[in-house]
DNA sequence: GCCAACGTTGGC
DNA sequence: GCCAACGTTGGC
């Protein structure tokens, strides 16, 4: 299984949002970002990922999965464009911030801190249940 | 609100 | 195909 993050400014599409859509899920659209866009199209059914408040809280408030696989970005009639669906699995209960994964020499590498301006990430199996501790989950069955 | 970093566009 | 100009993202 492979793991992501995205991000989101909460005033656009927030975690209450998200949760607010339950086991239908979300289209993950107005990507307008090639590298982004082709990590979405890496993305498996059952992959799972971060939720990230950019400009605003700026940390990891909760974990999603991938419910749809990539399809036409229905905001655009760019044929370019193309996102996935996601659904909200669970909260943070200690959200993670980037000052949090700044702060963490486990996390040097992790894209959060190296590469800012990318909305959509891969997150490595280390730096996901590192991420997952630092937020007070338990580790997920393998 | 500022500005650094980075991606995209378009003239040549 | 280079690169300057411009636009956007996102941390601070």
């Amino acid at each position: 299984m492979a793991y992501w993050l995205f991000k989101s400014e909460p005033f656009k599409w927030s975690w209450q949002d998200q949760k607010a859509k339950g086991e239908a899920g979300e289209e993950w659209d107005g990507i307008r970002n090639y590298q982004a866009r082709n990590n979405m199209r890496e993305m498996k059914i059952g992959d799972k990922g971060f939720f990230y408040h950019s400009n605003e809280g700026l940390e990891v408030v909760g974990i999603v999965e991938i419910c749809n696989e990539i399809h036409p970005d229905s905001t655009t009639d760019d044929e370019r464009w193309e996102c996935v669906d996601i659904k909200a699995v669970c909260d943070m209960p200690n959200p993670v911030s980037m000052m949090d994964a700044k702060a963490n020499p486990a996390l040097a590498k992790m894209a959060l801190v190296t590469n800012t301006r990318l909305s959509v990430q891969p997150v490595t199996d280390e730096e996901y249940l590192e991420v997952r501790r630092m937020g007070g989950l338990d580790n997920p069955p393998r």
